[in-house]
DNA sequence: TCTATTCTGTACTGTATGGTACAGAAATGA
DNA sequence: TCATTTCTGTACCATACAGTACAGAATAGA
């Protein structure tokens, strides 16, 4: 053990509900009260340990996508064909934006349009989000171009796909239920696929 | 005219610029000298013909559709056919959501995922503009059903419709030229339509 | 001109914000 | 036991926030 009074809280805890709150509040939308209350440290031990409000903010994001996004990710990719996967996907990620312990909608889609005026550096990053999202899904139509509809490039359905999965997410965001948004994706997979 | 010293500002465009800064930075990320200094008045004037903060904003919402979706939707109902329709309507719409003059994004879809969980009154104000969307492009679906591409129900494809332009609003808002979004609406009239 | 009315500009209220100084607490190694 | 190091809790800083009191300016009607 490191020499010094140990930390007494656990760091990725204490993230894990700072992710929360940024998911809820967005970024200019939280303040160091909702942060230091929800992971239950003070504000010296919070800088401390994160540097300050807009690097917890980046780690935050990081720790989204590795917490909800890997897994559906890595489910779609192991389904036997595409209509499996977009339907596994779809399925895991209404569980995330639906589930009561989260606040509603897809963190990144949320905060891509609250905190466009925000940092570069913060923009940057959210960028980067959508992006390899765009390339997973690419990725993904181009191995199975023989089951999308015809007329669609891989790349145009990857785009479409990640752009309708953000549309879901807004309305998620709006109180719609569970039903409704999967209405939505299905509508979306009987469009996509052949 | 009435009695007592004129108002020195225009209201109409005063509420035009309060408008813009809502559109831009959201709800609770506007303070009053945002607005006063866009607005170019004083507080106690901003007070007297607006009411408070939330009131302005609630008015800024209606002028964002009356200014920039009712003309869209006219477009749209006055096309000859669906192809033509709706290849206007997003036409005029990325007009909008990419015009230089304004902020990034639909203002409906911005705030959308911004002020979820802000007062009742803005949610219901939001989710009021979601359920009319999603109404005028069922009625518009229903009128050209011979159009639609087959296995999906009007509203199914309004529903669908509606979260495509939200999601691609999400995507001007994280920077996205008007190539790529203008791809993505012709992606959706390809496979929606028949 | 005088009074009633309405708007404007300044200056203020109390509260919340992001960030930090500093003293003391809890661990380590000698 | 004692010095060193690291973390914690309180109390603070300057700034920004939404909203308002109040005095004075500009109009209408008499």
């Amino acid at each position: 053990m490191s020499k010094g009074r140990p930390r007494q809280f656990d760091t990725d805890s204490a993230l894990d509900e700072a992710m929360l709150v940024f998911w809820r509040l967005g970024y200019r939308g939280t303040s160091l009260d909702d942060l230091t209350e929800a992971m239950d440290i003070n504000r010296p031990s919070l800088y401390a340990a994160f540097g300050d409000k807009e690097k917890l903010f980046l780690a935050a994001i990081d720790r989204y996508r590795e917490k909800h996004l890997s897994d559906p990710i890595k489910k779609l990719l192991a389904a036997e064909n595409l209509q499996k996967g977009l339907a596994i996907f779809f399925n895991s990620m209404l569980s995330v934006i639906l589930n009561e312990d989260n606040p509603p909608g897809c963190m990144i889609a949320c905060l891509l349009s609250e905190e466009c005026c925000e940092s570069d550096v913060i923009r940057a990053k959210l960028a980067d989000s959508i992006n390899s999202a765009d390339a997973v899904f690419t990725l993904v139509f181009k191995k199975n171009k023989d089951q999308l509809s015809s007329g669609l490039s891989p790349e145009a359905a990857g785009k479409l796909m990640i752009t309708t999965l953000h549309g879901i997410s807004i309305r998620a965001r709006s109180g719609a239920v569970k039903k409704e948004l999967q209405g939505i994706a299905q509508s979306f997979m009987k469009l996509v696929l052949r």
